[in-house]
DNA sequence: ATCAATCTAGCACAGTCGTGCTAATTTAGG
DNA sequence: CCTAAATTAGCACGACTGTGCTAGATTGAT
C-alpha cells in the first residue's frame, strides 16, 4: 500500500482549503474541483476523504468550530472575571484577520444551509453553545454559581450573547480601527454593568 | 407591438420568485432558468427584463430594502416615542413571517455579496442607513434634537443598533414565541434604558 | 393594412457541476 | 519478491449553468 496518509490532517488541509475558497470567492464556488485544485491535490484524492461536496462543506464547518472552541477554551484564566469573560467575547467577534475570516466563513455556511440541511444542526448547536456560555459567563460576572444561573443572570446573559452576535455582524461591514475601538467600548460597558448588576 | 407590459411590475414579480427560490432551496439554487420557471415565465421574458443573472439578483436585493424602508418610514407616529422606537426597530428584527423571510433573504444577498460585488454596495449602504436611524433614534428618544445628536445618544444609537442586529440573527435559529417575547423584552428594556438615559 | 417596436420563445455554445466508475500507482506486510 | 490494500488519477455521463443570438408572435400607432 502507499504510504498511509494521517487522514484526520488530510481533513483538515482540505477543510482549510474550501475556507480559502469561500472567502475568496464565495460558496458557491465551493466544488470538489475548486476545493482540490486549491489543496494541490487531485479530484480524486479529495473524493477518497470525502465522497461528496456535502461531507466537505460539513466537515469545514465543524472544524471551524472546533477550532473556535479551542481556541476560547484555552484562553488564559489569568486577571479578574471581566477580563476573562471580555477576552473570550472579544474572540468571538472579528477583531483579528482571523477571527474575520472564520466569521466570513461562518455566515457563508449559514447562508448555504438552507441548500445543505445537514449544516441546519451544525449551525444551531454552536448558537445554542454560545448562548449557554454567555449565560455561564454572565452568572459568573453577577458573583453567582454559573452553573445555576439565577433568572437575572440568564437575562444579562442573554442580552450579551445579542450584543456580541450584532457587533460581529456589524464589523464585518466595516472595521477600521474606530470602529474596532468603538465596539471594544461596547462589550466593556456592558460586561461592567453585568458585574454592577445593572443589567 | 404586443400589449406594452408594466416593466417595473414585472420586474418587482420576477424578484418575488427570486425570493421564493430563496426561501426553499438558498441563494445557489437562484438562476434564470429556475427563478422564470418560479415566475411562470419563459427565459427569454426574464432575460428581456434581466439580461443577467446579477441583474437579477441585484434588484431583488434592492427591491427588499425599499420594501422594508416604506413600510418602516410609513410606521404610524402616533404615541410616545419610546412606542414608536420600539415599533420601529421590531420591524428590524423577523417578529413576523414576513420579516423573517426578508431576513432570511437577506442573509442570503450578503453571504452572496462575495460572489456578486454588486451585492456589497447595496448591503453596505443598507448598513449605514440602519445605523444612522437608531442614532437619531437614540437622540429622540434622549430627548435631543435628533439631526445634532450628542456623543452619548450616538453611543446609545450604536449599541441599540447592535443589540437590533444580534437579535435578528438569534431569532432566525430559534423563533419559538418564547423567544420572541424575550427579545422584545429585550428592546424594550434597551429602550427605556436610553430614554432615562441609563445607556 | 402596414410598419415597427416590444415581448416571448427558444436554440446553441462552452463551460461547470456532482458523482459513479475503472484503472494505475504506490508501498507495507508476509 | 509479491501480494493486497490504500491512495491517486481521471474518464464518462447527464444535468445544470450564463449568455449570445435569432426568430416569431403580438399589437399600438399610422
Amino acid at each position: 500500500m502507499p504510504s498511509r496518509i494521517d487522514r484526520e490532517a488530510r481533513k483538515a488541509e482540505l477543510a482549510e482549503a474550501a475556507w480559502r475558497v469561500i472567502l475568496r470567492s464565495g460558496v458557491s464556488a465551493v466544488s470538489v474541483r475548486t476545493v482540490a485544485e486549491e489543496a494541490g491535490l487531485a479530484v480524486g484524492s479529495l473524493r477518497h476523504v470525502f465522497p461528496t461536496r456535502t461531507e466537505l462543506l460539513v466537515y469545514s464547518a465543524e472544524l471551524m468550530m472546533e477550532r473556535a472552541y479551542e481556541r476560547i477554551t484555552n484562553l488564559p484564566r489569568e486577571g479578574s472575571t471581566e477580563d476573562h469573560v471580555l477576552a473570550v467575547v472579544k474572540n468571538l467577534v472579528p477583531f483579528t484577520e482571523q477571527t474575520r475570516a472564520e466569521m466570513d466563513v461562518n455566515i457563508a455556511l449559514i447562508a448555504e444551509a438552507t441548500a445543505v440541511p445537514e449544516l441546519k444542526v451544525l449551525r444551531d448547536s454552536a448558537h445554542a453553545q454560545i448562548a449557554a456560555a454567555c449565560i455561564w459567563l454572565a452568572a459568573a460576572l453577577r458573583g453567582e454559581d454559573p452553573d445555576a444561573p439565577s433568572e437575572a443572570a440568564t437575562r444579562s446573559g442573554r442580552r450579551l450573547h445579542a450584543l456580541t452576535d450584532g457587533l460581529a455582524l456589524h464589523l464585518m461591514h466595516r472595521a477600521e480601527s474606530e470602529d474596532l475601538e468603538r465596539a471594544a467600548e461596547i462589550l466593556e460597558d456592558e460586561i461592567r454593568g453585568i458585574a454592577a448588576g445593572r443589567n
